[in-house]
DNA sequence: TTACTATATGCAAATATTGCATAGCCAATT
DNA sequence: AATTGGCTATGCAATATTTGCATATAGTAA
C-alpha cells in the first residue's frame, strides 16, 4: 500500500474529499517531523513511539572491495511498535 | 509529544474539531494496521515505509537469574524512515 | 484511577550497516 | 493518460548494533 491508496482509504471511511484527507495525511507527517527534529520523541499509546537515535561516528567497510572506511556519526529515526501492536501479530 | 497533544495540533492546524481529528487519526493507524496484518508493507513517501519482520527462533537469556531461554519465533513492525527524512537529521 | 510504557540488567544470536550498480516501482509534471 | 525523474530493493562481506528474554518500579497517559 502506498501513500496513495492510504489517502484514498481515509477519504472512503471518513466522508473527507482526498485533498482533504492527503492534507490531514501530511499534517500529520509533518507534525511528527517537526517534533522529532526539536529531538522530542512522538509517543502514541497502542501503535509505537518515534524517535531520534544517534549513531556514533565508527569504522565501516566496502564490501565490494574489502577497503576500510570511516562513517561519520549520524541520526536516523527509529519506531518502537508499542507491545499492543506486537500482540497482534503473534496471536 | 503525546497523542493527545498531536490530535490538538492537528484539530488547530486543520479546522477540525479534536474529536474529528483523533476519529481521522485512529483511521490511519488502523489502515497501516490492517495493511501490516495482510503482510503488505505500508510505503508513505518522504517519510518511510512500515513492514512486517519476521524473527527467527533463538536462544535467550534470562537476566535475572541468567538462565538460557528458547525464544521462539516473532514478527514485529519495522519503520524504515526514508531517504529525505534522514537528510533532514543529518543536514 | 487504571492502564500503558520506559528502564535496567547480561548475553547470544539475528540483523543492520556500508558502497554501488541494476532494476523496478512511484509520483509528479506535462 | 503517459513519460520521466527519483526513490527504493537487492546482493555482496565483515563488523557493529540491536534484539529480547523476566520482572518490578517509576513515570506518563487515558
Amino acid at each position: 500500500m502506498n501513500k496513495k491508496q492510504l489517502v484514498a482509504k481515509l477519504s472512503g471511511s471518513l466522508n473527507l474529499s482526498k485533498a482533504d484527507a492527503e492534507r490531514t495525511f501530511d499534517t500529520i507527517t509533518n507534525t511528527i517531523l517537526d517534533s522529532l527534529k526539536s529531538d522530542e520523541p512522538v509517543k502514541i499509546a497502542g501503535f509505537g513511539t518515534y524517535k531520534v537515535a544517534k549513531r556514533k561516528a565508527r569504522v565501516g567497510r566496502n564490501p565490494r572491495t574489502g577497503e576500510q572506511i570511516q562513517i561519520a556519526a549520524s541520526q536516523k529515526v527509529k519506531f518502537l511498535p508499542a507491545k499492543a501492536l506486537k500482540e497482534v501479530f503473534n496471536k
